[in-house]
DNA sequence: CGAGCATCTCTTAGGAGATGCTCGGTGCCCTAAT
C-alpha cells in the first residue's frame, strides 16, 4: 500500500481529504509489519493511526490506555464515526458485563485495557485466543514516568505481550526524551533494531517561554498581576492540590475571572464538569496539579503558568504543550524559587527506600509494608520480584534516584539559566536546534513586542466574554 | 540545599532556647463480610 492508497481509505473511513503531518509514514510502518514507536506532538491525531491501521488489519486492535476517562473519550469517538466494534474493558463494568464482553471479544475491531488488566488471567486466556491485529501502547511516556514508582503494571507490558505472542505494536507519544525512547522500547521487549522510529518536531514557535524568580511569599501577587494582564484561557499547574484550591479562591475574590480547581480529591463528577466547562470557553482559568491534562485537546489555551515548577523538563514541556494548539501566540510562565527546588529534591530523597530498609526486604524476602511511601512500595516490590541480591538492588535504586535528581537539576538549570530556553529544551529532546522564532524567551528577548500579538486575542476573548458573541468573534479577531 | 509552627525543657512564673514536625503529586484494580 502507497500514501496514495492511503489516502483512500482515509477519505472513504473518516471523510479527510488529507493527513496532518507525521501520521502517514507510522501507518505505512505498521502495514509493512514493523513495530512502530511515533512520537507526534498532541492534537496531530495520533488515534487516527492506530485506527486506520487497524482497519487494514486482520484482527482486533488492543489500545493499553492510561486513564479510564480517555478509554471513555476514545470508545465514544469511535462509537460516533459509527463504529459498533469497540468498547473499554475495565472497572467501570459489573463482572456481568465484563464477562459478557470477554466472551464477545472476537467481535470487536477496538479494545480499550488499563496495564492493570493485562495482569488479569481470564483476560489474558481470553486475548490469547484472538487474532491481535496490532498491540498499541497509548501515551508510552507513562511506562517511563509512571512504571518505576507509580503503577508498576506498565513494566509489565513486555511479559503481557509476549504471552500474546509478540503481536505487531505501536507505541504512540506526545514527547519523548531519547531515555524515555529507550525506557519504552526495553518495557515492551522490543529491540531497537526491530522497530521503525518516527519522531515529530519538539519545537513550538508560538510559544513564548518565559520564567519569573518569585519568592514564594510573592507569589500570589506576582500572579494576579499575570492573569489580568494576558489573555484567557488558561492552565495554572501546582504541585499541591491545596494551594491549587487556595489561589483558586483568590482569584474569585479578587478578579472577575472565571476559575476551578481540578485535581485528585475532586469527585468525578466534578472533574468531568469542570473539564467540560473549560473546553466551552465557560472557564478563564483551571487551577491544576499535574492530574490535568492528559488527552485535552483544547485549541485555544494563551497560557500555561507554573506556579511551582515540575519535576522534570518532560513533564514541563508536556503541560506547556497543551497551550496554543491553533498555532496562536501563546506564552509559558514558569515561577521559580531556589526554594521550590530544594523541597522537591528532599522529598525525592524521602520517597526512596533507605539502604537499611533494602537490606532488610532482600534478606527477609519480604515487604514490610507499614513505612512504605509508594515510591518504596513500588521499587521493593521490583525488587523481589526480580529477585535482586542485596547489591544489585542498593544500585537498582540508587540509579533510578540518580535518574530522577539528575531530571530535577535539568529542570531547576532550565529554570535558572539566561541562555535560550527553547534551545535547552531541543537539546534535553536531542534535537538539532536552528532556527530561532522571532519571539523566543524570557533570555532571548523581551515580551513586550510578543504581548502586542496578544492584544486581539484578549480583546476578543474579553468582548465575547461581555456579549456572548461567541465563537465568531473571537475567530475573526483571531485571524 | 528551608521555614514556620507547635511543643518541650529548664527552672521557677515569663520567657528563652532547643527540638520536633510538617510541608507533594500522578490511577488502575473490586479483595473482604454482614
Amino acid at each position: 500500500m502507497n500514501e496514495e492508497q492511503l489516502k483512500i481509505e482515509l477519505e472513504k473511513r473518516f471523510g479527510y481529504s488529507d493527513f496532518k503531518p507525521g501520521q502517514v509514514q507510522p501507518i505505512l510502518s505498521i502495514l509493512e509489519g514493523k513495530n512502530t514507536l511515533a512520537t507526534l506532538p498532541t492534537g496531530t491525531g495520533k488515534s487516527l493511526i492506530y485506527q486506520l491501521s487497524g482497519y487494514l488489519l486482520e484482527g482486533i486492535v488492543i489500545i493499553i490506555s492510561p486513564l479510564l476517562s480517555l478509554m471513555q473519550d476514545q470508545v465514544a469517538q469511535l462509537k460516533y464515526m459509527g463504529e459498533k466494534r469497540t468498547a473499554a474493558l475495565n472497572s467501570m463494568l459489573t463482572a456481568e458485563e465484563k464477562q459478557f464482553l470477554l466472551a464477545r471479544v472476537h467481535k470487536m475491531k477496538f479494545l480499550f485495557l488499563s496495564p492493570e488488566m493485562l495482569q488479569n488471567n481470564a483476560v489474558m486466556a481470553r486475548l490469547k485466543q484472538s487474532k491481535i491485529a496490532l498491540f498499541v501502547v497509548d501515551e508510552a511516556h507513562c511506562i517511563s514516568q509512571w512504571g518505576l514508582d507509580f503503577r508498576s503494571d506498565y513494566l509489565s507490558l513486555g511479559k503481557s505481550r509476549e504471552a500474546l505472542g509478540n503481536p505487531l505494536t505501536l507505541a504512540v507519544t506526545a514527547t519523548a526524551t531519547p531515555k524515555v525512547r529507550q525506557d519504552i522500547l526495553r518495557s515492551l521487549n522490543l529491540s531497537p533494531e526491530a522497530v521503525a522510529v518516527f519522531e515529530g518536531a519538539v519545537n513550538r514557535d508560538n510559544i513564548y517561554y518565559k520564567t519569573v524568580a518569585v519568592q514564594p511569599e510573592d507569589k500570589n501577587a506576582v500572579l494576579l498581576d499575570v492573569i489580568k494582564a494576558y489573555p484567557t484561557p488558561g492552565i495554572i499547574y501546582f504541585s499541591s492540590k491545596a494551594q491549587a484550591d487556595a489561589v483558586t479562591h483568590l482569584i474569585k475574590q479578587k478578579t472577575d475571572l472565571r476559575a476551578e480547581s481540578y485535581h485528585a480529591d475532586r469527585s468525578n463528577e466534578d472533574r468531568i464538569t469542570i473539564q467540560h466547562q473549560f473546553l466551552q470557553d465557560e472557564l478563564d482559568i483551571i487551577c491544576a496539579t499535574s492530574a490535568f491534562g492528559m488527552g485535552i485537546n483544547k485549541p485555544n489555551i494563551r497560557f500555561v503558568l507554573h506556579y511551582h515548577m515540575p519535576n522534570s523538563i518532560e513533564e514541563y514541556v508536556q503541560e506547556v504543550g497543551r497551550a496554543g494548539r491553533d498555532g496562536n501566540p501563546c506564552i509559558a510562565i514558569l515561577f521559580y524559587a531556589a526554594t521550590d527546588a530544594s523541597f522537591k529534591l528532599r522529598m525525592l530523597q524521602n520517597d526512596f527506600p533507605s539502604e537499611a530498609l533494602i537490606e532488610q526486604t532482600v534478606s527477609s524476602k519480604k515487604m514490610a509494608v507499614e513505612y512504605a511511601t509508594p515510591t518504596e512500595e513500588t521499587l521493593l516490590t521490583y525488587i523481589l520480584q526480580n529477585n535482586l541480591s542485596s547489591t544489585e538492588a542498593k544500585a537498582f535504586v540508587e540509579n533510578r534516584l540518580n535518574l530522577k535528581k539528575e531530571m530535577l537539576f535539568k529542570m531547576k538549570d532550565y529554570a535558572e539559566t539566561n541562555r535560550c530556553k527553547r534551545e535547552i529544551i531541543a537539546h534535553y529532546f536531542g534535537k538539532e536546534f536552528d532556527e530561532k522564532p522571532e519571539f523566543c524567551c524570557s533570555s532571548c528577548g523581551d515580551e513586550e513586542p510578543y504581548m502586542e500579538r496578544f492584544r486581539p486575542a484578549r480583546d476578543a476573548f474579553s468582548k465575547k466574554v461581555q456579549d456572548g458573541w461567541g465563537k465568531i468573534v473571537s475567530d475573526l479577531f483571531l485571524l
